[in-house]
DNA sequence: TTAGCTTCTGAATGTCATTTTCAATATCCT
DNA sequence: AGGATATTGAAAATGACATTCAGAAGCTAA
């Protein structure tokens, strides 16, 4: 089921409406590779659509991670950001501290090693955040 | 050189001073394992030194992450806790999303990883975060 | 020790992202 | 279509964090 149907199936679901607004932010939420804060998105959803509030992008955003096709991430900036989510394709992420660049990484070694953790601690882990942060090459060259 | 040590030859170089209430936060924050918000370590303080402000824990909280004896740490709550650090005892965190414990690890298979990833990128890592959410033994036995 | 300079403190205020409110509007169901 | 209910957008509220400022306290040199 694409994340279009999730996202429908889940408003029907909850007795909540569809609107244009909602479809109108979520193609251009999904038709990007970017992790948009609020403002990234509400700045370039109003280029095409002057109308639409900052509000709505935002209630938008926050209901796209309540049904999974979206989480929200948080690199410690004070922003937080949503990502398309693609169902079973988790990734980490690298976050360059000097230009913002960010990366996704997978590795599996990782997961499994996570996995004894958890139950080590007799913990039930239902997510977790792994972010690698420092100076991706270019930034590193630049400064040393 | 314990962390009071490298607190005050901090305070020190920077040209800053050494007062009292600093020296009261400061142990008030070492002698104990938790990991506080400006809030939370506010409020304990308080009962003992109802004159102190709280901007004066925050810039003080802040001051120790920046001459190293603590970190701080964001679990996405929208609060920052401040962690006392040991230095070169780095560790990772389960947190239980229903009772709010914190609990800590280590594994350094994972740490490896970490680099060999890094070295694929061409990143020069300089911090990570690595956090397991999930619920602890206990809330998972209450809430099935 | 004191004078004099600098930093610190605490209360108040500012800032910024996010959330809520509310009246007008749009959607959905029958 | 009619009517109940959710949504929208502008504005205001919230909450964590940061800054300001005048008075207080720490530091340094003589």
């Amino acid at each position: 089921m694409d994340r279009i149907s999730v996202f429908n199936e889940y408003v029907r679901r909850k007795g909540l409406k569809n609107t244009n607004q909602r479809m109108v932010i979520l193609e251009t939420f999904l038709g990007s590779k970017s992790h948009y804060s609020t403002e990234d998105l509400y700045m370039k959803l109003r280029k095409e659509y002057p109308k639409i509030g900052y509000a709505t992008v935002h209630r938008t955003l926050k209901l796209f991670a309540e049904c999974g096709i979206a989480i929200e991430l948080n690199f410690g900036d004070g922003q937080t950001r949503f990502e398309p989510l693609i169902a079973d394709q988790h990734h980490d992420h690298l976050v360059c501290t000097s230009c913002g660049l960010i990366v996704e990484f997978t590795e599996t070694r990782i997961e499994r090693l996570q996995e004894q953790i958890a139950s080590q601690y007799n913990f039930k882990i239902e997510r977790h955040r792994h972010e690698l942060y420092g100076l991706c090459s270019d930034c590193a060259k630049k400064q040393g």
